[in-house]
DNA sequence: CATATTTATGACCAATTGGTAATTAATAAT
DNA sequence: ATTATTAATTACCAATTGGTCATAAATATG
């Protein structure tokens, strides 16, 4: 295995970067859901034939759970490190609710929340990929939490995972939210103000 | 126009009652959502043949813009109610509140966020239908919250138009949120929570 | 009873769906 | 150069999709 991931192997190579791929179905997912994108719409994504799609991805399902799980960490990649930025506990979970915001409002909502909305109730492979998450994310919130209220930048007698647990949810409705709305100014400050009614 | 709506006019007469049938057309679009629900799905819901389904009432998409319309309505009715049933306006609040946990939590979720999170960035008129039952909604609560502010119930120092955005917005999550989670416990607390660091 | 009107039913339709398989092309190993 | 292996492309498939239409049935009116 080497750094530009293309070990030479026996066969005709291929002619797509995986992960090229996986980025245009992750966005074609994201956008139209996944009742409402087809197989043909994956193609023109790509560029691939669905043959091609088969062959290194699996059928349509496991194109999904693959593009999710691609999403899932990219995302929190590219969130996380805004939350070590600081020495302090509060301010590193303010910018980290901030850059999900932002995040939230120039994507237009997110996967996650796409899939928990449409497809968790009836499949039990993406909701068990989506409870993972979640777990670990509120992990992630009720350790900023602690400390900072350890701190004393929150005084608010509230269990932290309970306070998570507000994060969490507030931040799923941030997601739906905003697919409804052009202008997203009043959305923008939600986050903020739950963590000042903390203060 | 009589009371039972049944009011006697020419040609073979209908042989379901309209209601009956938006009900069940709801519920199937309520836990399918759009895409997810054929025509086949809505005749065995609703016993009909599609023929009168679509002499009834016009193709899919009209089915289901006045599906959701009736769930609007019916959901609106069933909720606000308990939002008069103290003096003081928190309490009421508080009540409305837990109705709304309650009853989202028991159906799984809430049809116009699921038509929010599928529909509203490709569908202009289900984006206005929701556009304009999120204002009312939000105007309702802030009406609230602007009395209990009055009465020092609320006495954090916010624009009440500002804390119903909050509250609308930890009530979209929620309904996301409950579609991942068979046990309900920590997320019914959410709600309460966010009312209470307004004290 | 005959007629107009509305509804229920089932046949029908073109297009699209997800998915498969056969064929051709490109590479590495021998 | 031949062969094995993998990928790209194309043709193909049954099933389902949303939607229409012709026909039969049920009622009110005359």
């Amino acid at each position: 295995m080497n750094s530009t991931n293309q070990q030479k192997s026996v066969g005709r190579p291929r002619e797509f970067e995986e992960d090229r791929v996986l980025d245009a179905v992750m966005n074609t997912f994201w956008n139209q859901g996944y009742e409402g994108t087809s197989l043909k719409d994956l193609c023109s994504a790509t560029g691939l034939h669905k043959g091609s799609l088969y062959q290194a991805f699996g059928d349509k399902h496991q194109l999904f759970l693959k593009s999710l799980k691609y999403y899932m960490e990219q995302s929190f990649k590219e969130v996380a490190a805004s939350a070590y930025l600081h020495d302090s506990p509060m301010a590193n979970l303010r910018s980290l609710l901030n850059e999900i915001t932002t995040k939230c409002i120039e994507g237009e909502g997110c996967m996650v929340v796409n899939a928990l909305v449409e497809m968790a109730p009836h499949d039990q492979e993406v909701k068990q990929m989506i409870d993972q998450s979640y777990a670990m994310k509120q992990r992630f919130l009720t350790d900023l939490i602690d400390r900072a209220q350890r701190d004393g930048e929150i005084t608010i007698k509230q269990e932290p995972d309970r306070l998570a647990a507000v994060l969490m949810v507030t931040l799923a409705g941030l997601a739906a939210t905003v697919k409804g709305f052009s202008n997203t100014d009043h959305i923008s400050y939600v986050l903020e103000d739950v963590l000042s009614s903390w203060a």
